[in-house]
Parts: structure tokens; sequence; C-alpha cells
DNA sequence: GCCCAGGCCATTT
DNA sequence: AAATGGCATGGG
């Protein structure tokens, strides 16, 4: 399958730390698993050769419609955003599966995006639904059932530390009935986090990560401890005792009607650019 | 050994 | 509303 997309950089998409089953290829390639099926992604300039999946399913995981430059062209014009624009140029949010998304988030607290596919890895291997691709076994993410039905020393076993109990116990209440994925599409923002945020292990930071990678909302602008530090050093510098309630006032309306977008390009470009945090630039 | 990592939660001020 | 400590694990 041969897509032309403009404004597309496979490598800043498949490595910002929004998905956590792709692996670099010697080729400089991607290889990585949607669904149960594994996926090749190469780009040459303009032209994405994406194989291994029906083009509905790439196109939509890869929002190939998505005009970034459209996009970037919401983002507030400051001298940071610039700057971030300018390192993660081409860098679009995909659109993963909402329970995948979600659970490998809860798994993420307080972990580095290398663990992180770790744990996601060892938990597929553990729970996930086996598929021969390439004369290699492969696993498909697990699917609620699966995780819910699963022991805690099963997810303990994956390295997820304290983590195990909170994706069990969130995988059972989904399970259950308790908590309905399938109505989160249609409810508004607020009321999507609250629901959400029922489950043990999502805070507001794990859930905006759902709602922006997996349904993607993009009012959602998760803010972990880079994107707290960038707002504080970079929008507020010097200031002391810039509360919660300030940053998330100002980020929302501050950047714009794609403030997830911004949000990822100012994380990508901060956590790979830690001088940037240093001193702010005027 | 120490500190921190794409946090969350209960508890305390 | 904000600070604090606990929770596991691994890397610098």
């Amino acid at each position: 399958m041969e897509f032309t997309a403009r404004n597309f950089h496979l490598g800043h998409t498949l490595e910002c730390g929004q998905a956590f089953r792709w692996r670099r290829l010697a080729d400089g390639g991607y290889e990585g698993v949607i669904g149960r099926t594994v996926v090749h992604a190469t780009q040459l300039g303009d032209k994405l050769v994406l194989a291994g999946a029906p083009a509905g399913t790439l196109e939509r995981y890869f929002q190939v419609h998505e005009d970034i430059a459209a996009i970037v062209g919401t983002f507030p014009d400051d001298p940071h955003m610039r700057r971030a624009v300018a390192f993660g140029r081409g860098m679009r949010l995909l659109r993963q599966e909402p329970w995948e998304c979600l659970a490998s988030f809860i798994c993420s607290a307080a972990k580095q995006f290398v663990q992180i596919c770790q744990v996601v890895d060892n938990l597929c291997r553990a729970l996930g639904e086996p598929f021969e691709a390439g004369g290699r076994n492969e696993f498909a993410f697990p699917s609620v059932e699966a995780v819910a039905r699963a022991t805690h020393g099963q997810l303990w076993s994956c390295k997820m530390g304290f983590r195990a109990k909170n994706l069990l116990a969130a995988a059972r209440l989904i399970d259950s009935g308790k908590v309905r994925l399938e109505t989160i599409t249609a409810m508004d923002y607020p009321h999507a986090v609250e629901e959400l945020t029922k489950l043990p292990g999502v805070g507001p930071k794990v859930a905006d990560c759902a709602l922006l990678f997996g349904w993607g909302r993009q009012e959602a602008f998760p803010i972990d401890v880079w994107i707290e530090r960038a707002l504080r050093r970079l929008y507020f510098p010097g200031k002391r005792r810039v509360t919660r309630r300030q940053l998330v006032e100002f980020h929302r309306s501050y950047f714009g009607p794609y403030a997830g977008y911004a949000q990822q390009y100012l994380f990508h470009y901060v956590r790979n650019n830690p001088q940037s945090l240093a001193a702010a630039p005027r």
C-alpha cells in the first residue's frame, strides 16, 4: 500500500512517545503490530509505503488524510512553538485502538518510553492472541477479557510493578460493564474524563493520553512532568506560585483548536532538547 | 547508594 | 487547592 503524504515524518510520528509497539529496523523502516497484523512502514520523501494491513486500517491508524500544515498553522506563533514545530516537522498523531491505548498508558505511570515498550511487549506475550506473520510468532495486544481473566501474578510478571493491580482492576471494571468504553465517543470532553477516571490508575493525565491518541479528542492536553516544566518555564518564566489550575486555564485558552497536537509537538521537542528548558529563551 | 522516570491516590496542611 | 509520601522497577 502506497500513499503520498505531505508533511509526513514517520520517525517523529512513531518515536514521539504516543505508541509503544513500533521498532526501528536496520534499514530505517519501522515494524509494528496493529490489531492482528504486523505492519511494515517506510518513507522516502512524500512517498509512504505501508504494508501488512488493509488500506482502510492503515489510513485510519496513520491519519493519512490529516493536513498537518493546516493543523500546525493554527498553533500560537511564539518562539517556543516555532522551535517545537521546526524540530518535529511532519509528526502526526496516530489513531490507536482505545483499549490498547488506555491500558498502555495505565502501564506508563512514572516509567520511561523504552520501559513502557518493554512492559507492553511482556503483556502481549503473556496474554495476547498469538498469530503467525512472516514465519514468526507475533502477539496481538490482549483484549479486555484476556486481561480481566488474568491473575495478578501474571500481570506482575510483566514487570509493571504497582501498575499491575490498577490494570487488572480497570480491565475487570470494563469487562463487567461498569465502565463502558463504547460510550466515551458520544460524551463531551468533561464527561469522558469523568468516566475514564473511574478506572483505577487513570487520572487526568492518563485519561487525556487515551482521549487524544485513542479517541482523537483534540481538547485533551496531557500534562506530564515534561509538559508541566515546559509550561512553567517557557510561558511563566520567573513566576513563583503558578497553580495547576492556572496552567490548565492557560493551555485551554492559548493553544487553539488543535491543543492536543500542539502539546505533542511541545512534548517531543522539550523531551529531546532538555536544554530548551534550562534557561527560557525569548 | 542516590535520583528520577509521559502518575495516581490517600492523607495532611 | 496545594504539598507529601508510598507504590515497583530500571537506568544514569
